[in-house]
DNA sequence: AAAAATTCCAACCGCCCATTG
DNA sequence: CCAATGGGCGGTTGGAATTTT
């Protein structure tokens, strides 16, 4: 409590909800005195409430042109134009809907249209909608993983066929020519040092697809605590949405 | 049926700006 | 020019009512 307030409390001045005396007292003063002046309410009329209070109450609660029962469609579609527009202006989005106040307005939002943490249930729903996204995600790499492993392997055992053709036809042209038995050896030791250093090239451990992570380690995520798996959603979400006008808020939203 | 969680809303708080003396 | 005051505004709180578990 401020310095301010704790004054106010020595000195009798009231807090909290309004009795229907106090009610009377105000409308009875405003109806005399017009709006405004608020700190000369207790003055005039004994009430032992601060300008502020008497202001706040008459503004969102006993002004007669206020209107009661719920926001409309209607309001409400002007509501989220506005706010997309104006951002957290209450005050100025409650000047276009005539009877409603701007704390109705900032109540009604936060309610309906503040992103928040959602409930147990939409949270449970939203999880498990999401782990059977992983695991399609994790089926269709896994799926593609292995088509593409098959066609590498086929490609190796063509490539090594037409390896080997071509190096028995070298081999018999250069028997038909009868070169001396040591260069014959050399030269098929030769092809196979070339065999072996292309063979080794296709079957490398380390092929591109194989740096991919593998799904089981992108999806590690704690058992248990969620909470940073709801973090990570939200900033998802937060990413994909529109942003909040003229993000003069402190931090809620 | 009861406890826990969530929604709703009146009221307060603190900051800022305009006015006044 | 400057401090005091009044009023307006957006953010936050507290508790009753309602809904969910």
């Amino acid at each position: 409590m401020d310095a301010i307030s704790s004054l106010m409390l020595q000195e009798g001045w009231r807090k909290g909800p309004w009795t229907a005396l106090e009610d009377r007292l105000l409308t009875e003063y405003v109806q005399q005195h017009g709006e405004g002046s608020w700190n000369s309410v207790a003055k005039l009329t004994g009430l032992r409430r601060s300008g502020k209070s008497c202001r706040l109450r008459w503004v969102n609660y006993l002004r007669p042109d206020l209107k009661r029962g719920k926001i409309t469609p209607d309001e409400e579609t002007v509501i989220l134009q506005l706010h997309a527009m104006l951002g957290n202006r209450w005050s100025a989005i409650a000047r276009c809907l005539p009877g409603r106040t701007d704390n109705e307005i900032k109540n009604y939002w936060r309610t309906h249209f503040k992103k928040a943490r959602p409930s147990r249930r939409a949270r449970a729903q939203l999880l498990h909608q999401y782990q059977l996204q992983q695991q399609e995600q994790r089926r269709q790499y896994l799926q593609s993983l292995q088509l593409l492993q098959q066609q590498q392997q086929q490609q190796q055992e063509m490539l090594l066929q037409q390896q080997n053709q071509q190096q028995l036809v070298v081999k018999q042209q250069q028997l038909e020519q009868q070169s001396p038995p040591e260069s014959d050896h050399q030269a098929v030791m030769a092809m196979m040092d070339s065999l072996q250093s292309t063979a080794e090239c296709y079957c490398s451990p380390v092929s591109p697809m194989m740096s991919v992570p593998v799904p089981e380690q992108c999806c590690a995520l704690p058992a248990d605590d969620d909470a940073m798996l709801w973090d990570s959603l939200w900033r998802l979400v937060d990413g994909e949405g529109c942003g909040d006008g003229d993000g003069s808020s402190g931090g809620e939203y």
